[in-house]
DNA sequence: CTGAAAGCGCTAACAC
DNA sequence: GTGTTAGCGCTTTCAG
């Protein structure tokens, strides 16, 4: 007799163990290590089981396994943003390393603003995650206390300057600043400006910038900022409106990032301001953006993709059993590379 | 006594919802009530329940309350990549909605290469998630019997040419080939190039560009495929192999994407090739960079985020319980966006 | 190498 | 409005 949907000897609702189990004539037990732990299965037993997980289309229901493992064999991932080269970098090669090793990435994109940051992680820890990514560190007191009670392995990745949960790989934004700043002084500039993101990493690199400068006794023409995360727009809205006080004579200007550092290019180019003549620019992550433009867009390189993998191997490490150690609080290199438009 | 760790009272490694019943005096079921229908729970009850939450830091285990109610609130997403600001635009509008909804999603970038994607999509329906988000349709008979099987609401974004196994939001990639070459057509143009992404659907839009000029007895100069996904480098790199043939004489070329576009915009520029007078260039996908350079590039726009939230309210729309209709397969209308460089 | 029993932490379904 | 019972589908643990 065929069944409510009228389909010819539908397979049941959800291939369960114990259906593998009876049409293989085993334990469902059995069928389990065909599934985890195939070396302690004979041959036969083994070609058997799978024949009949073949037959029926099995799927082996992770989410009750984990729940009787207590592994989830899910991570989660919280980064403010994928529209940014620099996040997406990192988002991407965290999740390839976490899938190759089995896990699988759930992601939350927290976005820029203040909201409810504790229901965030709620939902996340709610899931039992066995390990957690997280960028920077705006979270309540709260929030880092359940953090913490997780107890589970985490890493905090682009930022150094909070002590941090457990494991961290970033560095200082402050000392960022400070370097362009060091750079563009040495290569003679006097005038500068800056316009930063309004968030609190890019904030804290336009503050060491502002403040290696003051250490010269030297102010800033402008100093704006724009709504996180940056944008091309942004960069060339920016020049538009500052374009008479900034570019009246020789300055250079720090920006966020290589898109703002670009808008603030193509609009000083259309403006016929003289790039680095009268306006030099300074980027910031050197995107694939800042490199192929003419000209080239200087800036501060930081390998998304390998603090991502970095990040991975952190955890999968930790996940394997191996003990915290000093060298999981990483700070990463980053380096100036100079371009055309310095 | 103090518990091995010698930490003062500390909670239990994990509260769960008998610690909290215990601790309020009630049953485990009526702190399931308080959590999930506090509408069916006095308030006098409800307020001993929430403090006894709170002070044992009580975060409900999602996948155990999942197994029993066979509902994981999780949704999955699959994408190539999160690098393209199409994708990346989709993921997060997508997420974006669905965690309004209080779904998690799980994310799988699966790249270009035709890897294993059976056993992707098992790793994925393993965990049971509710609803399943799908870019493109590069899977496997076998997949696709697996994913009919899990008898989840499906939507599957950004291609239409396929039998849907669900539901649908995409549109003709050959098509849009084929208009901007009427679009071009239109505007004088006898002499084509084409500079494609080596994946499928930008491969589509080669061939529908290839064959409506076709139809009008003409060829292209040039025809080429770059590796998925398509880069600004690409595009540079091509125009600089190509410069000689393409440069010669009037002629127009469509990339696969802004990024490729403005590669090729940009050579073309540092070549001393007037555009659009010698070298006309259409992109796609209306990325910021397309809009915001000089000269600003002619393009398709695709709303990657309208398709993201549309895919969410689909899948919402479904979870509520609502039955499957024929506007379930949406073609997402595109326009060419004219801009300077045509 | 294989199986049986017990239970992971929660909720559906049914009392009262 | 609240409690009790019986699983959800798997794995752990212990026996053989």
């Amino acid at each position: 007799m065929p069944d409510e949907t009228g389909l010819p000897a539908r397979r049941s609702a959800s291939v369960k163990i114990t259906d593998v189990a009876a049409a293989a004539g085993v334990a469902p037990m059995t069928v389990s290590r065909v599934i985890n732990t195939p070396d302690r299965v004979s041959p036969e037993t083994t070609a058997r089981v799978r024949a009949a997980i073949e037959r029926l289309g099995y799927v082996p229901n992770l989410i009750a396994g984990g729940l009787s493992s207590r592994k989830s064999r899910m991570v989660a991932a919280v980064v403010p943003t994928i529209a940014h080269p620099m996040f997406a970098g990192v988002v991407q090669a965290f999740s390839d390393s976490m899938r190759q090793a089995g896990y699988q990435v759930m992601l939350s994109i927290s976005g820029y603003e203040d909201t409810d940051d504790e229901a965030m992680f709620r939902a996340l820890l709610g899931r039992r995650p066995d390990a957690l990514l997280i960028t920077g560190s705006a979270y309540s007191p709260a929030t880092r206390q359940m953090l913490q009670e997780a107890r589970i392995p985490t890493v905090e990745i682009w930022d150094v300057s909070t002590r941090p949960i457990d494991m961290m790989i970033g560095f200082d934004h402050a000392q960022v600043g400070a370097e362009v700043a060091s750079f563009l002084l040495a290569k003679g500039h006097r005038r500068f400006a800056s316009l930063s993101a309004g968030d609190s990493r890019a904030l804290a690199r336009a503050r060491g910038f502002r403040e290696r400068l003051a250490a010269e006794g030297l102010g800033l023409v402008a100093e704006d900022i724009a709504p996180a995360p940056s944008t091309i727009g942004a960069g060339r809205a920016w020049l538009r409106r500052v374009a008479q006080g900034v570019g009246e004579k020789r300055c250079a200007v720090l920006c966020s990032s290589d898109l703002m550092a670009f808008g603030v290019l193509t609009e000083a180019l259309a403006r016929g301001l003289a790039v680095p003549g009268t306006l030099a620019i300074c980027g910031f992550g050197n995107f694939e953006l800042g490199a192929m433009c003419e000209p080239a867009i200087t800036t501060v390189n930081l390998e998304g993709p390998g603090t991502g993998r970095e990040a991975a191997s952190f955890l999968l490490r930790r996940l394997a059993g191996e003990a915290s150690t000093v060298a999981d609080r990483v700070k990463v290199p980053f380096q100036i590379i100079e371009r055309a438009t310095t």
